[in-house]
DNA sequence: AATGAATGAGTTTTCATTCAT
DNA sequence: GATGAATGAAAACTCATTCAT
């Protein structure tokens, strides 16, 4: 009796899988055969935890998303200093877990889900609206509301295009470079 | 005999009809048939005029960094002065005619392409290449040549970003507002 | 020891659940899951009571054979007069019993089972034979033994017949009508 | 050009197919590859002509009705009497062509497919419809228009009822039989 | 030059069934 | 006795691609 379900585990493993698998891919249309391969099931397993593929491909988005939130969450944490915020908030958002090629693959593959899935829409507008307003809240402490509001939504797409050029891979800045362009462009823009 | 070829013309309503269907599509997971249906002709056309799918997709791509690479040209044509000749480029990078949804759709959908198809990211990179050197060159008349090439990097990942959050509509900058996100960028890290 | 064993509960219950989901289900397709379910179950105990699909369905239609049977046993009881007799039989061949409509529904499932099912076929055979006979038997002592034939078989044909449209719904017969259509059938043959 | 279309003589072979798979399959379980392969093509073929399996099934559906309904027709065609037009019907119904096993599985199938397929279901009702007015209207030359209908509904309940039997096979009334039970039921409801 | 016809290969999804616990 | 876990097998359906005409 109350034998311990495995199900968490097995979405878990799925999830990481699928990450993999679409880096591997190069995109969303991976096969719902090759990421439960890769996790060690057979596909119908997938489909019995998930759903349908699309309800896995959510599943890990919800995931990223959720780690990037608990990274930034804890970076955050006890920091005080507006300008602090600010980096901490860069350094969970640039950091290398998130540049992590496989992470990448995932998120700009999101981005194209997001074309055409009303769900995966919804939840990058949700990261978008985070980071945004967690950039400029901490930037309204070092200038004008207005002003870091037009700062943030700058950084914003400057990570986000940073994202991007990563992932193609060869010559783009790394982690540690990103952040400092984003820093760059702040501090500048801070005057 | 001698007389003149529709093939251009088929070639360039294919890939107008391509770039339609992958934004009403919302990515590349557009089939041939609908591309080809949309431009009026059979399925089996598009393998006469461009062989395999991917082809086709590359055309598309180098007609969308063609134009691109023409009105930039256009807008530098006869400018000298640096500050002018950013602007020129930042004009022709996020003027309308990239920001039009199909175009952003197309772009997105490219990026993920090139994930996996190596004549697609060979492309991509070469716009990358060609935009940082535009930039880096301009700027270098009004800044020394570290900060340049380091503010051009900035910017173009900037405008990367911009485009990927206009790709997911609602509430992105417009062109416009693009254009000054990025010109601000600079002005602040010329200070 | 001793426990009264909870099997036949089972069983029953599960015909009963299977005899529902073929009505909502509209046919055969049913799942072993969706019958399980119905019932409280999991798919696997059906297989525990019942081996294969096929086997479930096997009792289920044993189960509403054996009910017609009892029920036309129960009617004939004491009955002597022939043609009182024929009354008794088409009382519980179309008695509201039999006109449920997931009672006609499972009915309908296993005409078209029996087109596959060698034991399915069977027992259908069984039960035109008893019907046939049944009805034959009474009719003799009202009429002579080959009219008799002819008439019972017309009349068993009658009330498949009226099944079936009953069975589609939608202004046919119901079961006081069906009946009164035999009644007159037989009524006209016997003159 | 103006290359004469395939389409028509596929549709027919396919239908065919379907059929003959039906009745060897014994239900609506049959695969669309098996009734490709039955027919000499391709399942993709299947796809291609009919879209999808429900599509087909239907085609063949109406098929079937379109057959029964021109051999009425042209059975009825000049008769004016409303006893031989009674006959025409009946022989047209019961005749050889509706008796033939592959064709009696195929509306079995229909009957259950009606269960769960609306359109299915309003094409099985035309058939309904159609034959009762046509039983009813030819018999109201001969008897009042009430007991017209009543005999009619009986007659075509009956009908509905010898397919059945006979599509279990077996001991079951021949088309000739079949029609010589019809008959005898109108001729004693006619008095 | 252009296309209807045709298909092979592949993908998602479903499900009966098995089995360890 | 009962079930969650797991899967093999199969089905519908899609699509890029080929080819004869």
């Amino acid at each position: 009796m109350a034998r311990p379900t495995v199900e968490p585990q097995r979405r878990r493993a799925m999830i990481g899988a699928a990450i993999e698998a679409i880096h591997a891919q190069g995109g969303l249309d991976v096969t719902v055969g090759q990421i439960a391969r890769r996790a060690g099931f057979s596909p119908a397993l997938a489909h019995h935890y998930f759903g349908a593929k699309d309800d896995l491909l959510l599943a890990v988005m919800r995931q990223l998303l959720g780690d990037l939130g608990r990274e930034t969450a804890a970076g955050l944490r006890g920091v005080r200093d507006g300008r602090a915020r600010v980096s901490a908030i860069l350094a969970a958002s640039l950091g290398p877990a998130q540049f992590r090629p496989a992470t990448l693959s995932a998120w700009l593959a999101f981005y194209e889900m997001a074309q055409r899935n009303p769900q995966a829409r919804r939840l990058l507008r949700v990261y978008f609206r985070r980071l945004n307003s967690n950039l400029a809240d901490a930037l309204a402490r070092v200038a004008p509301r207005a002003a870091a509001r037009e700062i943030a939504a700058g950084a914003g797409a400057l990570i986000d295009g940073l994202y991007l050029r990563h992932g193609l891979g060869h010559a783009a800045p790394d982690s540690g470079a990103a952040a400092r362009i984003v820093e760059a462009h702040i501090a500048a823009r801070l005057g």
